[in-house]
DNA sequence: ATAGGGTTAG
């Protein structure tokens, strides 16, 4: 049985009424750096929930671990060598220690940018904003530190801040996103009951977006009916976020009947958005019928796609073997000068590919350089997965010699792709031959490749290695360690 | 200056 999204794992587990949390990133501070590092696997490092008991008393630890972090030294070494020249950790120059925050923000490193922000608290010329907890809490959130975010909101208090709903609604949305139903309603009421910090549709708008997120639909009306109370108008973005939301459940009836209230909503226009989820929700579905009724419906709406809408439209063609069309939202886009992007050539790569069709995915490829549209680590996936389905393995080793002599940067998913060409074509020797290669140009190994790495020892009746995959990888890893890494053979 | 923007791997 296909789980929608496969997200339901966390609350299949849940016994303990609509709002009882699961177990989250905030538990273990080495699952949690784990989690972050894999990206969207993050789900599979959690699989046991958290006793009640064991969450409170987190809770409670979290503002200790914070003050830690915030003092650790190890931060101020490093930016004072890399941004400043100064000998005294109290006098840093505010350019460098706010661009180091900036940097360490945008690249979601919490433990640095937290630790540069206790550095920047010890100046003298430290004058605390909302607008910098404000971030530094949304930042927690993105790396499942919701705790950290909530100790943080208590520090700018303490620091004399008087609160907005801005550092409100980011402190809402760092629960959100970790689903922490509790503290996000509690804060939310709390707002409520304070003159100058009244929820407003942005805290609602990201509240709702969480709940989306999460599969948590059960608590959207519950949400509305609140804003509806407090004389909150859902706007475009509030509407585009639960649309998208219910599209991406493959819920179409409550996206189409949450398009219809939209559509009935004072001064809320669909727009291209609006087109794009809906768009993405019938092709995702395999519903090419609906998906064609639908753009002509947006079109007499007034509403105009853009490069987006054409990619998901060749998306969802090449996905439902329908290429010819697909060729024609390319011919379309040229007439009205849209210039196709890398996604657009990469989704076209990728269905030819899976169409078996090697010639035409050889031929955009080509035209994709020809125009001087960069191939990136996605291109080469879908490349390398086309000739592993069409058994055309002699090709990779040019593919590859082909991503040594671009700058491309390869990632994880690039190397899964090669893995799983050698695995399920049973060249296992190449394969481990791959999973060097691949931690020679410092790409990790994530769930995906581990779980491809055993189905390939089975097909190929190693299930002694299967079993103990553990023992393989460290093997492999010493041989990394001692310099063999890749026989060259293959790339030249 | 607070929200969405859709290509890849088992």
């Amino acid at each position: 049985m296909e789980l929608p999204g496969g997200c339901s794992l966390h609350w299949q587990t849940q016994g303990r009424g609509a709002l009882a949390r699961p177990a989250t990133a905030a538990a273990s501070p080495s699952a949690a750096a784990a989690s972050q590092r894999s990206g969207r696997n993050r789900r599979l490092f959690f699989p046991r929930s958290l006793g009640e008991g064991e969450g409170r008393a987190l809770w409670r630890e979290s503002g200790k671990e914070l003050s830690k972090i915030l003092r650790e030294e190890a931060a101020i070494g490093g930016v004072e060598r890399k941004a400043i020249s100064s000998t005294s950790t109290h006098r840093l120059w505010p350019k460098a220690v706010l661009g180091a925050l900036d940097d360490a923000v945008s690249n979601n490193q919490w433990e640095s940018a937290l630790q540069i922000f206790g550095l920047l608290r010890k100046q003298k010329w430290y004058n605390p904003k909302g607008r910098t907890f404000a971030r530094l809490m949304m930042m927690l959130g993105r790396c499942g530190q919701p705790r950290h975010a909530g100790s943080l909101f208590q520090i700018m208090l303490s620091e004399g801040l008087r609160p907005t709903p801005d550092v409100y609604t980011a402190l809402v949305g760092a629960y959100g996103r970790n689903a922490f139903w509790e503290e996000a309603l509690a804060l939310i009421d709390e707002m409520k009951s304070l003159p100058t910090c009244h929820p407003d549709v942005y805290t609602y708008t990201i509240f709702i977006d969480c709940l989306c997120k999460q599969r948590r639909f059960d608590l959207i009306p519950r949400a509305l009916a609140e804003m509806k109370q407090l004389g909150i108008s859902p706007n475009v973005v509030t509407h585009n976020i639960i649309i998208d939301g219910y599209g991406k459940a493959k819920m179409l009836e409550e996206m189409e009947s949450s398009l219809s209230e939209m559509i009935a909503c004072e001064g809320c226009l669909p727009d291209e958005c609006t087109l794009n989820s809906i768009l993405w929700a019938y092709g995702d579905c395999g519903l090419i019928q609906e998906m064609e009724r639908s753009f002509d419906e947006f079109q007499h709406m007034g509403v105009e796609p853009d490069v987006t809408t054409f990619n998901i439209l060749i998306r969802s063609y090449g996905r439902a073997g329908l290429q010819a069309k697909m060729c024609l939202v390319m011919d379309f886009m040229k007439k009205r000068f849209f210039s196709p992007t890398t996604v657009t050539f990469n989704s076209m790569i990728d269905s030819f590919g899976r169409a078996g069709n090697i010639e035409k995915m050889e031929e955009t490829f080509r035209l994709m350089k020809f125009q001087g549209v960069k191939p990136n680590s996605v291109t080469y996936c879908s490349i390398v997965s086309g000739y592993s389905r069409a058994g055309l393995l002699v090709r990779i080793p040019l593919i590859l010699r082909q991503t040594e002599n671009s700058d491309v940067a390869l990632d994880t998913p690039f190397f899964n792709c090669v893995i799983n060409a050698y695995g399920e074509a049973g060249e296992v020797e190449i394969m481990e031959e791959m999973f060097l290669f691949m931690r020679e140009k410092h790409c990790k190994p994530d769930s995906v490749t581990l779980a491809t790495m055993i189905q390939a020892y089975r097909g190929a009746g190693m299930l002694q290695v299967a079993e103990n995959l553990d023992t393989r990888l460290l093997e492999l890893d010493k041989q990394f360690r001692q310099g063999a890494c890749l026989k060259r053979g293959m790339l030249e």
